[in-house]
DNA sequence: GATGAATGAGACTTCATTCAT
DNA sequence: CATGAATGAAGTCTCATTCAT
């Protein structure tokens, strides 16, 4: 009967988009099945009826989630073709989804840790894929001759783990004076990353730290250790 | 009487002890006031005598560590008269003395994040104490011409986040092949985060990736000291 | 329309013999609905489209396979004429008709209590027909003088409080040593209650405990049919 | 430190009476451990740091009242010298004991198959100490040749199945007319347990079954089948 | 200061039952 | 008639915290 099973489809959707509420709002351990039951407009049996329990949940969330971001990402490599420019599309696109969904970041990045150990090896497994995503471009720019050499395994750890943190920080914070905007961060980020593998920048353009933030030389123009 | 606050000082740090060792056994959650008052060679009512709730005890076991740390970071700091070596010592403490206790870096790392949003406050106030630090480094380095301008409230939070990464994967991963000793570690990051900044690498040896990394020529645009 | 009425007939037969399946091998308490639903190959509705609700099932069961057992009594009694086989022979169908259906007997012997007053309530009344029908041949022998006048009501009980408590230990028992066959069984029940009326033991022969029974002699105050 | 030991002590016989109570009113199913709570004036916290789990309030419940009455009854028989006397003795001990305890014998008797596996389990065995207990003084009687040899584990399980039946009736039966007096339901039981090993009743008076019962001929008068 | 019995709010989960399809 | 998604009351159990001793 395809009309239960939509239902049935539609009703997990509800759950998870409730639980993603409710959990970014209250963390994971507070979070509790009666109130994303209510949030989902069912009863704690319902959630009880699609989900097996509460980890479930989050471990659908999680799959749901990052299957669609990995996706994007998929897509916005394949639109390139320098190697260089794949890493770096990777990572603009990660930047945007995340920040575009803020709760959802906070949820895997801050809430998750209390969901027990099965849950965090899943999340470690999941950064692992896009970290290898990130490798893989990097080894590729290495086979060409774009950057040099290099332990690509834990370089492109430290991309994800600098993006983490830089998004975390964004997603975390509230607006007011200093805080930069997402344009900002991601031209920053680029520079930064790039230039951490030896690549060049294509029109870049650095911001000093402070209040408001200035355009500066390109890297190209910083010809002090070029020389 | 200053025996007697000797005494409860001292009672104090073996309940810190206990819980370090508890909490990074079993996560925070999982962390019973019990199982920490009988490690701790006390009681459930000697821990509250000593601590107002449980997320005290983390809370001063956070600051404790964090302390002990920053002194290490600030005395390799004040060690360095060079703004970029300053930033390359605070990183070298950073992943020592983490990598040195694996089970304090797992409660901060992984297992606090249970502990309800005060404490994520406080985690990522102490953060930007390290980020602070950090920035500190490479303003100045900014400042002397060093390195060029560029966002560096953004730029140490990267720094930070990278070696958070690195430094968690090799906490939480199993020996065995493909995992890369704290020394190749050190010597890649390194690398790529000073590169990150255009400083130069001194005596730079780079690792590919794949099974054994084996050292590689220096990087070309930075033959500076090379030559 | 008797079509219908015939498939409800042989929907409700099928429910009732999964839900005794069921209940035999779990318990009535761990029995699901759904389980028997299954089992019975139609869903939760169907069950419930059938019987108002759980207990009313296990008290059809009930009231069906008493019914049944009670039919085989009454014709093995009126197959006898005199009063003292008659009883005799309600406890040998007793005996033969529960030990061939084990999983039954188990029902209603212990997996019963937890179905609640109302059905406790019915079992003691199904208990109290077979009573009554051991009391109506104790009270018919008494009369013909074929044995003493006594409290037959309660004397009727402790027969089947006998019966049930030796079959009981056999239908849980696992085979092994010391286990009785249901013949030996039998055989010492039946030389047991006629004695404990008073009555001859026609052919009796008794076994002594110990790993294995043999035959004795006949019990020397019972000599009127031996000499 | 006594003094909370005795306190723990006074508590658990406390939830242990409660138990008692709440579940020979609701049965076992339906005593919920609030309400237990409630009856021993605790919570239910309390009630879980004294036991682990609801099963095991029944099974220590089990466990306190079978060696309390078992403990009765070996001084009876040890008051005995006669075997037969002696088994007389357990059952006339048993009978007055249990029916003192009316909830008592309704938790064992009827509401305990509602507690799963391993407490059906505990029960059997508990039983079949009694039945041991039993057969004890039967294979005695046998030995001295005060009864004829016998099959004793079978019959020592039909005696106890036979006072469980008779008892059970009495306690869950409202008074009112046809109701045997526990002094009349023994005297019959009595005999006629005696008369199922072939021993001489001494003194006996059985009563006939209807209204009210009357005292009839002992059995030594009754030489019909003892000529 | 220390102890541990006791508290009680609240968590997750189950399942007989209902009802729209 | 049948289905199975949905309900919601009730259950067992945990554990941070309190407090009399």
């Amino acid at each position: 009967m395809p009309v239960q099973q939509a239902r049935a489809r539609s009703r997990q959707q509800k759950i998870l988009r409730a639980a993603a509420s409710v959990i970014s709002r209250r963390g994971y351990q507070e979070a509790g099945i009666e109130e994303i039951a209510r949030e989902a407009e069912t009863s704690k049996g319902g959630v009880y009826f699609h989900f097996p329990g509460k980890e479930s949940i989050l471990l659908a969330l999680l799959d749901h989630t990052s299957g669609l971001v990995r996706g994007k990402v998929e897509q916005a490599i394949a639109a390139e073709s320098d190697p260089v420019a794949k890493a770096d599309a990777a990572l603009r696109v990660l930047l945007r989804t995340l920040a575009k969904h803020r709760s959802l970041a906070r949820v895997f990045a801050v809430e998750a840790a209390g969901a027990g150990p099965q849950f965090n090896a899943r999340v470690a497994e999941i950064q692992d894929e896009f970290v290898a995503l990130v490798r893989e471009q990097l080894d590729a720019a290495v086979a060409t001759g774009a950057i040099v050499p290099m332990d690509t395994a834990i370089v492109a750890q430290a991309w994800m783990g600098a993006l983490d943190a830089v998004l975390l920080r964004y997603v975390t914070s509230r607006p007011g004076p200093g805080r930069r905007s997402l344009d900002e961060i991601h031209e920053t980020l680029r520079a930064t990353l790039l230039r951490s593998i030896g690549a060049p920048v294509p029109g870049a353009a650095v911001s000093v730290a402070g209040g408001s933030p200035r355009p500066t030389n390109s890297i190209e123009t910083n010809g002090l250790e070029r020389r």
